[in-house]
DNA sequence: TAACACCTGTTC
DNA sequence: GAACAGGTGTTA
């Protein structure tokens, strides 16, 4: 293994064949854990409760746990095969300008929560982020993707990397199966807005927060501050 | 874009 | 016992 990092959502491990007669000598190894699964490290025999597969090291042992089994593991060959669509909203590529484009492409009606879970278009978010995203952007969830205007599109871009950069610091969100490598879960719970809080007071104007079903996805959301 | 599929565990 | 869950793929 000689690098290992993320590429949208999914983990790559770069790793380099010891097969001579090989064309390619180099591989990627892609886990996506989708909902329920988790890398930890571990010794060499370790075999905790649904493990579905487990990578041997010189030095112990890569363990991907995953309960749903929604999991995936592959191997590719190269980057491209590996790579998402879309842009990620971590890295300098993601400028007001880029959103834009992304956003008009197509001219999707898309109401605007479910388009920020197109990883065509961005990659990394999930349905959390998206509702967090929203709110922070004071934007109406079922608005059209295409239909933002300049400012509110400066609002998004703004939002996501806020919300993005305040979860990743806070060791991502964990509802129930997070962990890192470390079996350390995450701590963002506690800056939640609106994710998991319909019926409770919106933080900023004290109505009752409302969830909805788009795309047979939850969203929650003020209808009072997201126009 | 809806409906459903893939799984299992937790909560209502 | 049903409904629901952080994700995504297929089918119509």
């Amino acid at each position: 293994v000689e690098r290992v990092f993320r590429w949208g959502k999914q983990v790559l491990f770069q790793c380099k064949t010891r097969c001579a007669a090989e064309e390619h000598t180099q591989r990627f190894l892609a886990v996506h854990l989708r909902m329920t699964g988790r890398l930890l490290i571990g010794a060499h025999d370790t075999s905790p409760k649904h493990l579905r597969a487990r990578l041997v090291l010189d030095e112990g042992a890569v363990l991907f746990v995953d309960t749903r089994r929604f999991g995936t593991l592959e191997v590719y060959e190269n980057l491209e095969q590996a790579s998402p669509a879309g842009v990620d909203p971590t890295t300098a590529d993601f400028t007001i300008e880029r959103l834009t484009a992304l956003l008009k492409r197509g001219r999707s009606e898309q109401p605007l929560k479910p388009w920020l879970l197109r990883q065509d278009r961005l990659v990394g978010l999930g349905n959390i982020y998206a509702s967090e995203i929203c709110f922070i952007a004071r934007l109406d969830p079922r608005r059209a993707a295409s239909g933002l205007n300049a400012d509110e599109i400066r609002r998004l871009h703004g939002a996501t990397c806020e919300v993005l950069s305040a979860a990743i610091d806070a060791c991502g969100t964990t509802f129930s199966d997070f962990q890192d490598a470390h079996g350390v879960t995450g701590s963002y719970q506690q800056f939640l807005s609106v994710y998991g809080r319909n019926g409770l007071p919106c933080r900023s104007c004290d109505r009752s927060i409302d969830k909805i079903i788009q795309a047979q996805r939850s969203t929650f959301f003020c209808s009072h501050c997201q126009r």
